[in-house]
DNA sequence: TTTTTAATGATAGTATTACTATTATTTATA
DNA sequence: TATAAATAATAGTAATACTATCATTAAAAA
């Protein structure tokens, strides 16, 4: 299970200098690195920070990640590679598609889950990452270019991936993929406005992840299945 | 027209050290901030370049904005608020909530209108900005502290006023308030991605501001109008 | 076992960023 | 015309984002 899954996961070695699974401190820069993006936000992490946590040199850091956002990315990467790995192999054997969509809905909302034995990462800490910082993957000036190394290769694999059942759901609806991006980036944020700004948001009682959860279930199969009932099966 | 916009803006005085509407240099300082971000990234963005950009001294913007973070959330605030100008205005006279929801898909897909006269600002570089770089607004560390201040106000309010219309069009529709906040956030991140990233979307022939209209209309009529199907007009 | 290679640690150094402070000069206002 | 306020010019500091060098240690190959 975890080799298929680390053959899924090394799509992008332009992420990294040196790989940072082969090698103790390379475990390490990464496991501290969510700890401190989480407490000290993004745009305040820094390598000498990072490197004074572990005891090493920033120069040590760097021969494993060109800079921040490189490492950021990896770990996003990490990320979005683990939920397909899981869509993989908790999802597709269900029985139907709803249960399917349902079944997504619950691994995008809410953190990953603890059974995963071989995970040295701190679960809440990457979660909340995930959440505030994934954007700043992507919004950027250089997008393209660094588009062309496939650093978003994850991402846009698992966005293919839940389109595609979307699609399988519903055929006749015709925007699988934005629906499915849609939901990749509501899934986090409605949690972030539901715990930071809730008045962007219509929770009054539940935690931000169940929140997040009966919206966007509320928002996918409303449509969906609106859809379904103007264009019914073929005969 | 042009005054009442003032007031309605000039809510988060916490926002600069001095008024840069006061003066000639702060005008030129958001004038060009907004085309200086547009074209080298927040993250590149330097007081210092800017400085050289308008030949005046770093000190000299820093006596307008404290940091960076700040100008961008000033440019934000402008252009949300400036927004909510626009929905008042254009839409709360349509005849019919459908008009103003399909009115408010509209402002939020496409630049801001050209009649405006007394724009000073690239309206391409930015709506441009906006789309890459609103989020860098709040996904931070210190969202907590800074909404303390009101700096988003502006964002919540325009979130509310669609908010509004979205309960008005459809009484039983549970979540306005996320749906507002979604469309408000997908309007600009679809054509992000139907711009740079077009695999994340199912755009084929649009331009990236038609097609997030054409989807947000879809996602939007298609999911409330299946909800007003389901709980029809009490008798 | 020795030799070579590769990874790490320790230290230094540079350019840029993100500011603050000081003083002189200009511009607007009383 | 005097006074205040805004700006320009300059300097300086601490932190950030790196690159380079060399000695040491650990692992792998000979």
């Amino acid at each position: 299970m975890a080799t298929s899954f680390h053959v899924s996961f090394n799509v992008s070695d332009k992420l990294y200098l040196r790989d940072p699974e082969s090698s103790e401190l390379g475990r390490k820069i990464v496991q501290n690195a969510i700890n401190l993006i989480h407490s000290l936000g993004y745009e305040h992490f820094t390598f000498k920070k990072l490197a004074a946590e572990i005891h090493t040199t920033e120069a040590g850091i760097y021969r494993y990640f060109e800079n921040k956002h490189r490492l950021l990315l990896y770990i996003l990467n990490w990320y979005w590679s683990y939920l397909d790995w899981l869509v993989v192999f908790q999802v597709n054997n269900l029985p139907s598609y709803e249960e399917q969509l349902k079944k997504i809905l619950e691994l995008l909302t809410h953190r990953l889950p603890d059974d995963s034995g071989n995970i040295a990462f701190n679960k809440k800490n990457l979660n909340e990452i995930v959440i505030r910082e994934s954007n700043k993957a992507y919004l950027i000036k250089e997008v393209s270019e660094i588009n062309k190394e496939q650093v978003f290769k994850p991402y846009k694999e698992l966005c293919a991936k839940i389109a595609a059942i979307i699609h399988a759901y519903c055929p006749n609806y015709p925007y699988p993929r934005s629906l499915s991006s849609t939901i990749l980036e509501e899934a986090h944020h409605q949690q972030f406005f539901a715990r930071k700004l809730p008045n962007l948001t219509d929770n009054e009682t539940l935690d931000a992840d169940a929140y997040a959860y009966e919206y966007l279930h509320h928002l996918l199969f409303g449509l969906l299945d609106s859809v379904k009932a103007k264009a019914p099966k073929k005969s």
